[in-house]
DNA sequence: GGGAGTACGTACTGGCGGTATGACAGTGCC
DNA sequence: GGCACTGTCATACCGCCAGTACGTACTCCC
């Protein structure tokens, strides 16, 4: 929230009206920075390309050079954050090799991480309606996604052998998107650790199920037979 | 500056293309008609009020006489989807009583009505960015969310019977964000019946082990000793 | 030293959400 | 049957804001 007034650019509001133009990355830098708090703060739509520059101590001639427009900001914010979340995750289960500890402890890393506003606004709140669910997919799937299927595959391929791909991605899509429901409810409790507690008691559960079934020989049923036994009056539209 | 009017107005109702204004209601209806379908083709922002007036055939006058402004309009789209779908997973688990039953098809609904563009795009994606997660999270708890609810805590009532209702709503949050996300991922994909039935598989065996963990005696770990574990160094921000 | 390229700054435009105000058809009252 | 009143619109206008056009200072390189 107290933003740092970034080296040069005290030099050269002192020094004259005009910025001058030494390291580009500085100021692209500036204004991703402050889209990330603007965006955070008030939204996509609430945040004005004035109010960034403003924010950034540039012009909108400086934020057009770097960006091709308001949604290009957008996707190099969301990159940031989604880039130093995913860092963050992969450095807390560096030193796990057990499947179900790299799980747990992805799993509780991400719910710190979801805690982070701007990751709650910017990534999961804003980023489907902004990018489209389509663009927003895309990107996941090599951060916080990815990092899902691999755990989710590595914990069932440690148990239930038989899964093919589609089947492990269909599962990873269903913890991805329990784990963020989940998370976004624990950043709005009033008392998150407890929340943040109940979600890994939760899912801890859950997966001690799909283990302890797995030993008991029983498979996940074949979704071949699934969409024949009752799909023939499905219209194929 | 005042107004210069009044001849063009004459014209216009002689001319009897004017809407002439005995029922409000249909006034309305064609409004949020007309905003579902744009909402769902071209999303919130990327639909102008006068498109939409325009396609109801009435004036922004109208509009807003009938609705404060673009936020109201699309949220009164948005009830209007979601009970729309409340009714028909409703009408789906209308004779089933075994909780299992309920859960199962009233998933086989939710899937079916998450194909549906209006519901994938107004609600799922367009309705948290616009609505602010805390307000849709207050309309879901009437609709799709409480449905689920239900069904998530008969499930667990009928097995796992210690279970507190933070419990329960923490599982129902998991299983909701997993649905939806899993939905959506249906509903993208190429061949959607197969897509869903992987879905109902992966979640019928999810529930599965979920029993069988019950008829063993175990039970879902206590958050609180959770929380307190390994809590301690965590920030009090 | 001048032309090309970079990194901006400034002024403007068009579209769009929102508002102010008027028009007009009932409806009840006298 | 006239008249006030209210609900239901229609129209013109305003301000904000994303995006554009164009100018400009500075650097590099021949």
């Amino acid at each position: 929230m107290p933003r740092r007034p970034t080296e040069k650019l005290l030099e050269v509001a002192k020094s004259g009206t005009r910025r001058q133009r030494f390291s580009s990355g500085s100021t692209r830098r500036a204004l991703i920075a402050a889209g990330e708090e603007l965006f955070t703060a008030q939204g996509y739509a609430g945040t004005s390309l004035d109010a960034v520059v403003a924010r950034a101590e540039v012009t909108k001639g400086a934020l057009y050079h770097h960006f091709s427009g308001k949604q290009a900001l957008f996707e190099s914010v969301f990159e940031s954050v989604e880039e130093r979340a995913k860092v963050r995750i992969l450095e807390a289960l560096r030193t796990d090799t057990d499947p179900f500890d790299r799980a747990r402890h992805g799993l509780r890393a991400f719910l710190e991480e979801v805690r982070d506003p701007a990751y709650s606004r910017v990534v999961v709140q804003q980023g489907p309606a902004v990018l489209g669910w389509e663009r927003f997919r895309e990107r996941e799937e090599a951060s916080a996604f990815g990092i899902v299927l691999e755990a989710v595959r590595g914990v069932l391929e440690s148990s239930l052998t038989e899964l093919d791909d589609a089947m492990v991605e269909t599962f990873s899509r269903i913890f991805f998107g329990a784990m963020t429901s989940a998370g976004e409810s624990v950043s709005q409790a009033e008392d998150q650790a407890l929340a943040a507690a109940r979600v890994e008691s939760a899912i801890g559960f859950i997966l001690t199920g799909l283990a302890t079934l797995s030993e008991q020989g029983l498979h996940v049923p074949d979704p071949y037979d699934l969409a024949r036994a009752d799909g023939p009056e499905a219209q194929p539209e």
